[in-house]
DNA sequence: ATTATGCCAATTGTTAACAATTAACATTGA
DNA sequence: TCAATGTTAATTGTTAACAATTGGCATAAT
């Protein structure tokens, strides 16, 4: 008998404390000036520094982070204004690319994760908790790159991670809701033409 | 009394062991089907399996090695023709924007190491070894790249890496000299619209 | 014969102790 | 006073031992 996890939410340990520390700091809960611990964070997450070492190190290469040898990491700070348009001159090309790629693979479980985190989404938006709401969107744009090539989401994660890196600046949570809904709305009906045209509006 | 060192060679073991591993592979001299062992390169390098870790996680990011939790890593394949041309798309654009940034940066100093980086190149093509020309053929565009934007280097490397996933098969040392014996002479005299056009032509 | 089960060696994952480095503070000497 | 020099605590870097997982192989059951 063949069991295949619905989910891919059964990851190691490294990449939990990856994406729950990006999440923390892409929303802004991470202050610039307080360095970052190895050892509080190991405490935090109940393991030992090795684990924590790892992730501090992957997101270092993300660009959430920046390394200095024997002093740590700190916060990294947001890409000037020239850099910043040209990293979302890539993002968008990557994502449409793997619009046109993975909207011919979707399937009905597709369609209904899509609509669960859309969902979720929405609910964070609601509650307006920056946290969950960065968290979300970046994984209803991760969902469709991942589907597309998991190849090309590490370089899309490098590309977006530091475009985010202040998305705490994002002010209106309605018109998230209402630009992700689009996305998800042309995709489930596979409507690429629509589907990218919602998602060059979405990448500002 | 300042010093500060003349070259950027002061790696940390986990660089220079990553550097090292990735030059090998990109070249071709890695097998698909013998897998990487923690511990043999640990004995190799002198370390132990740490640091020897830390690089292939890196390494595994970047786009060299594909990473397996509890199985290790193996050398990555080339990405398919449909990627590769997205991939050598963004590169292209990458390059040309730090061209533009690093021109108005570069002094003597500089001028005097990209002649030592190309003069290395022209010599490593002479011999044929393709370990070494691969190394000094990244280490060229690098230092433009890196001279630009350390920020902007990781996502470079990333793109890079995975293009130069089959190196081995570049067929002609002497066109590699040509190609960036004009870019670097477009450089050294500042003239931006030759760099970029040299650029170019290189990033086939 | 074929599938299932239970070892076993090899390998990766994790941990805790130790070494090396850093940065702040105190001390010294002009 | 101020710069230079030890001193020390905190932090990161590295190591080696241990735990968990994998894959192959022999064995057994149907």
């Amino acid at each position: 008998m063949l069991m295949t996890p619905s989910q891919n939410t059964l990851q190691s340990t490294r990449e939990r404390i990856t994406d729950t520390l990006r999440a923390e700091i892409l929303c802004g809960e991470w202050s610039n000036d307080i360095p970052v611990r190895e050892h509080a964070l190991a405490k935090r997450f109940g393991v030992s520094r090795g684990p924590v070492r790892d992730s501090l190190l992957q997101l270092s290469q993300e660009g959430v982070l920046v390394y200095q040898t024997n002093k740590g990491v700190r916060v990294n700070t947001p890409p000037a204004e020239e850099q910043r348009q040209l990293l979302q001159s890539m993002r968008r090309q990557i994502e449409t690319f793997c619009l046109k790629i993975c909207i011919r693979k979707l399937n009905d479980a597709d369609n209904d994760n899509l609509q669960e985190i859309l969902q979720s989404l929405t609910l964070a938006c609601n509650s307006g908790k920056l946290t969950v709401i960065a968290n979300k969107d970046l994984a209803l744009h991760r969902y469709l790159v991942r589907r597309a090539s998991d190849e090309l989401e590490a370089v899309w994660l490098g590309i977006t991670s530091r475009l985010l890196m202040d998305y705490s600046r994002i002010e209106k949570p309605e018109e998230i809701i209402t630009e992700h809904a689009a996305i998800v709305d042309a995709v489930t009906s596979r409507n690429l033409k629509a589907a990218q045209k919602a998602l060059i509006a979405n990448i500002i």
